[in-house]
DNA sequence: AGAGTGGGCCTTTTT
DNA sequence: GGCCCACTCT
């Protein structure tokens, strides 16, 4: 360990922690598990731990900070230098993606990339796949493969659980197993066409990761020396390849500390193990684990709710809250008539909660899938209450976007077949088979000035060179720039005549050109772009901010883990919806289902509504009656008293503010 | 032949 | 709102 340098700062453990956080704050440099309850303080306890580093004299680019999601990384950062001073935020930091590609673009050619590589987001993938189907020899075969998602899936699987593919087919989609062969051939042509392109999916970031620190030793040994502390938080939410990676990373310095809790693993439909937490004390000897179970967050009444639901999981570490705060109202399961009575309820609560004093950004709605929002949003906006939906696209996954950026990307990196496909096609006259043809001539020759195409589609590539050259021109300016000159020489126009609120996704761009201009390259721009998984339109810088509206969020339950709210409404708890039917039909999707139920439930600091339709439409033709969900079954059939069951009838009158 | 358009059908969760 | 198919237009 380095020797303690001049510190000019103190930290009072004593006043700032409880027992349970400062045992695991103060723990000795060794592998430390904590198992935090929901609401217990773990981001306190890991920011502190991360603070107790450096003031034992490790510098901050020794520590490797791992979250799961960007935003808890910089909000981990920022509450570090509040407390160490701003070399808190030189900690190296974020996604496990994101952490990855720094790592990459340092060694990028150990693997046959230039650190100039892009980052391809989902649908970037899926044409790839396509591509590589359409283009198989045996035409038939088209018929018989997987769809692009589907294959998708299965590779992502894969590699993320680190099973070999025809395992994954045989236990997730059996009826393609005589296909393996076939699979195998796509997919090891999709890594290889990636590679030719000079890109990565979020896949390979983590794979190339792996690959970079378990077969280059020389790699593996600086960075290993480099690293005096490796912190992960939502280790319950890690797969089998980010499992091997953090024990890669900690290896130099057996100091790991994993945060997690064990009953809010929700992300096993894409390879996440909740056996890794479980196991974490077999995999580091050693270990010393330190749950934290005291619940600062929520009412008794809502921790013993999460408690009961609890009690019906048959995996886990057995550990039950402690609730701090003082009696709040009952949770409430309200019983609507239909979907349409479920969304005048919530908002019809929401309004009267407001009367009360209750600021909107203090309420959430939460969902188990994005289309169970549709009414609601509706209802809302019939009432003018404003709303934040945390669900859906995300920016740069919206058309228009993708657009813009795939002209930039092809500028820059010439090998990218698929960002030029798509800038292609976006032109006139220029379809899948033209835009081919475009590409086989300009991969051969360079340029397009003397391809033969009929004149149908001549405009088009007078239009698409156009663009080009005048992306070239503003390489010179800030990268702000050169989403304006997409914008100007074209996309306006495009816009303006495609889509009907063409002025609003103008708008969106402009703030993507406002975005661009903060970072330092073109590149660094295009690769971390795709990473950015959190921000909505607000949190990119706008230019002419207003003052900020109180809102009230809409989101599905996987992107509301790790927030809170003072009231929290869950709607759609009827059997199929929540627990969804897919997912039962997955090995262990119950239980995965009810963990769901569970982080939704303890995102409530003093009231819980459960709400659930029964009777809703089916296709919009046949109405089907709906049974609540087993999950408010569960917890009152445990804790009836505290649980206020309402019914809500279609005459019941409503009053409007 | 290939580009573009309109209708019908389905929709789990995400870095 | 996305995807696939069938249809029309050039």
């Amino acid at each position: 360990m380095p020797a303690a340098k001049d510190i000019s700062f103190s930290i009072d453990y004593d006043k700032d922690l409880n027992a349970e956080q400062r045992q695991a704050v103060m723990a000795p440099m060794q592998p430390v598990l904590v198992l935090a309850g929901a609401g217990s303080g773990k981001t306190r306890a890991l920011v502190y731990r991360l603070a107790r580093m450096i003031e034992l004299g490790l510098s901050p680019s020794q520590i490797r900070l791992l979250t799961f999601t960007n935003r808890a990384a910089k909000s981990m950062l920022e509450r570090a230098s509040a407390l160490c001073g701003a070399i808190g935020k030189d900690v190296i930091g974020g996604t496990f993606h994101s952490v990855a590609l720094k790592d990459l673009q340092r060694f990028a050619e150990k693997l046959d990339y230039t650190p100039q590589f892009t980052v391809i987001g989902r649908d970037d993938v899926k044409d790839l796949i396509n591509l590589i189907k359409a283009q198989r020899k045996d035409p038939d075969e088209l018929d018989r493969l997987p769809s692009a998602d589907i294959l998708l899936e299965m590779i992502s699987l894969s590699i993320n659980t680190l099973t070999p593919i025809d395992k994954v087919i045989m236990s997730r989609h059996p009826r393609f197993y005589e296909l393996c062969e076939e699979i195998g051939a796509v997919a090891r042509e999709f890594f290889e066409r990636k590679r030719a392109m000079n890109v990565m999916d979020f896949d390979d970031l983590l794979v190339n990761w792996y690959t970079l620190l378990k077969e280059h030793e020389d790699v593996a040994v600086q960075l290993q020396s480099e690293i005096k502390a490796v912190l992960v938080d939502e280790y319950q939410d890690t797969n089998n390849l980010q499992c091997e990676i953090v024990k890669c990373l900690a290896q130099g310095s057996n100091n790991i500390t994993v945060v997690g809790d064990d009953a809010q693993s929700i992300y096993g439909f894409r390879g996440a193990s909740v056996q890794n937490i479980l196991n974490f004390e077999k995999m580091y000897p050693n270990t010393m684990t330190v749950p934290l179970l005291t619940n600062y967050r929520s009412t008794p009444q809502i921790v013993e709710l999460a408690n009961a639901s609890r009690k019906w999981a048959n995996e886990g570490f057995k550990k039950e809250l402690l609730a701090l705060k003082i009696d709040g109202a009952a949770p409430a399961a309200v019983a609507c008539r239909d979907v349409n009575m479920q969304a005048s309820f919530v908002a019809q609560r929401i309004v009267e909660l407001s009367n009360e004093g209750v600021l909107l950004d203090e309420i959430a709605v939460l969902y188990r899938a994005h289309h169970h929002a549709m009414e609601l949003q509706l209802e809302l906006m019939r009432r003018q209450i404003p709303f934040v939906v945390r669900s859906g696209l995300r920016f740069f996954e919206q058309a228009h976007i993708k657009d813009v950026i795939a002209h930039i990307k092809y500028a820059y990196n010439p090998k990218d077949e698929i960002s030029f496909r798509r800038a292609a096609r976006l032109h006139e006259g220029i379809g899948p088979l033209i835009a081919e043809k475009l590409w086989q001539v300009m991969s051969q020759r360079g340029d397009l000035a003397s391809v033969n195409i009929g004149s149908r589609a001549r405009i088009g590539v007078t239009q698409f060179l156009a663009v080009m050259d005048s992306i070239a021109r503003a390489k010179s300016g800030h990268v702000g720039q050169l989403v304006l000159a997409v914008m100007r020489e074209f996309y306006e126009r495009y816009a303006m005549h495609n889509f009907t609120n063409g002025q609003q996704r103008c708008d969106d761009i402009k703030q993507l050109a406002t975005y661009a201009a903060s970072f330092t390259s073109a590149e660094k721009f295009l690769s971390e772009l795709m990473l950015l998984s959190d921000f909505g339109v607000e949190e990119i810088p706008a230019s002419g901010e207003s003052e900020k509206i109180r809102k009230v969020t809409l989101s599905s339950v996987h992107q509301a883990k790790g927030l809170e709210w003072s009231q929290v409404f869950v709607v759609w708890l009827c059997e199929g919806r929540f627990p969804s039917e897919l997912a039962l039909r997955e090995s262990n999707g119950l239980e995965e289902e009810r963990r769901l139920f569970y982080v939704a439930a303890t995102r409530a600091k003093d009231a819980l509504h459960l709400v659930h339709p029964n009777v809703a439409r089916h296709n919009d033709w046949r109405q089907i009656m709906l049974r609540r969900s087993r999950f408010i079954d569960e917890i009152t059939s445990h804790a009836e008293n505290w649980v206020v069951e309402e019914e809500i009838k279609n005459d019941q009158q409503f009053a409007h503010i």
